[in-house]
DNA sequence: TGCTTTTTTGACCTTTAGTCAAAAAAATAG
DNA sequence: CTATTTTTTTGACTAAAGGTCAAAAAAGCA
């Protein structure tokens, strides 16, 4: 059946209401403060119209997360199409991650909370998936590229390497720098300003290591992504 | 006063006692599992006997993570005083911090859930302080080394780069790679088998590109590693 | 309009957090 | 050793949140 009863459509829209709503009260509020009352008080529902929606809060917590997932996918995808070179391609992720972070501030504290074992666990299966497919995409993404990089014959891998290993070191390098930054405390104990800018150079000397063309003592990187920033994330956060 | 009455004696003890029952609970069933009544039941005490000495489940996962930090912190210590020279000793720490997280695998989960806004909120500042202290100190002892490698001329800063970038970069590096390392999910779809060797290549890579001697190109940092393993941490977890 | 199906509701039950007055135990004084 | 004071322990109690479900209300249908 194509077609929705006005009440079927009330009940699909009243799901992103429920995200939104929620979605507000994690950011002030935090895992603690976002619970299922406060929702449905929010919405003027009653909390079984919630329940029937999502099983726990845990499982709003993990669409939330599956939604911005799904942005930096659309990012990545734009980023990958930036015109040039393949390690120019690579340097407009770097910018899709960084402006993502930026974009999306609270989308850290969602996945902070969903590492946690004991929280992942009571969420279901199928929406985990959703989550995975959105994180293995965007890896997929980046892979492309390395293997594109390859192809031209702009990176050449010494022995052992692989382009796995390569997206492994990124990946780990940039998700360790950002979660770093977001504990203040350690960040002020070393003498960093600017942590995107470091993680941004780290990147660039691991891929100048790794054997990749141009390398950073010929190409200005940073030039290459405000050239990004402007040509292809200049229009903000998409809106829909 | 110098000495204490057995009363006082026996209440300096079980915290400790509290913390073992904690610890373990959390190990099986994490931070949903862990509740202040289980905590009790397990060691036959009131309720509020264990709100005497901690104010709510939060403070004792801290007070958790700041144990085993310092378990971490004697590691680097120790890491530190391996003799030679100062890229190697940087080696050795890489060897503490793997041997760390594969001795002391529940660290990690109290890490992500203290990780948490609203749930390091809920714990007072001494006891914040207590872990931030024992990781400041693993900071600056890194810190330490790669200074020694500057004045020992084994590492020849290009310009822009400093002690604490390096620092920054290394931890990042090493931080992310566990982190993703611990999510199954995401670490199978890339096709990594042994995730701490490829943060151990990936670090010694950085640090050839920083420039500190001896290269990984001459030097094999495994065979380091092995023995620092066996010469320094031969004997295992220390269990006093 | 009357009957059936779907959806909503909120009272109800359970679990856990956290408090505190009373009871028990320990320390101290005579 | 006993009486008194101080400290510690206890568990009943309140509050807050999770989660369920039978009854009521609304929607769909003939």
């Amino acid at each position: 059946m194509a077609t929705l009863t006005p009440k079927q459509r009330e009940i699909q829209d009243r799901e992103q209401l429920i995200l939104d709503a929620a979605r507000e009260i994690f950011r002030t509020s935090g895992y603690l403060g976002l619970n299922m009352n406060r929702i449905a008080e929010t919405l003027d529902y009653a909390k079984g119209t919630i329940y029937q929606h999502f099983r726990n809060k845990e499982e709003i917590i993990l669409a939330l997360a599956a939604g911005t997932l799904q942005k930096r996918t659309q990012m990545f995808e734009k980023a990958a199409q930036f015109p040039g070179r393949s390690r120019f391609r690579m340097a407009a992720i770097g910018c899709a991650a960084e402006l993502f972070v930026k974009w999306y501030p609270d989308h850290f504290e969602l996945e902070k909370v969903l590492s946690c074992g004991s929280i992942i666990e009571k969420t279901c299966t199928k929406l985990r998936d959703r989550k995975n497919t959105a994180e293995l995409k965007c890896v997929s993404i980046v892979t492309g590229i390395v293997r594109d990089g390859i192809a031209s014959g702009n990176l050449k891998l010494s022995k052992g390497v692989s382009a796995d290993r390569i997206v492994f070191a990124l990946w780990s390098m940039t998700y360790g720098g950002y979660s770093i930054m977001d504990s203040t405390e350690t960040m002020d104990s070393m003498g960093i300003e600017d942590g995107f800018q470091e993680v941004r150079d780290s990147n660039n000397l691991l891929l100048d290591q790794f054997g990749w063309k141009p390398f950073s003592s010929k190409t200005d990187y940073d030039e290459v992504f405000e050239q990004v920033q402007q040509e292809i994330f200049g229009d903000g956060p998409s809106q829909h």
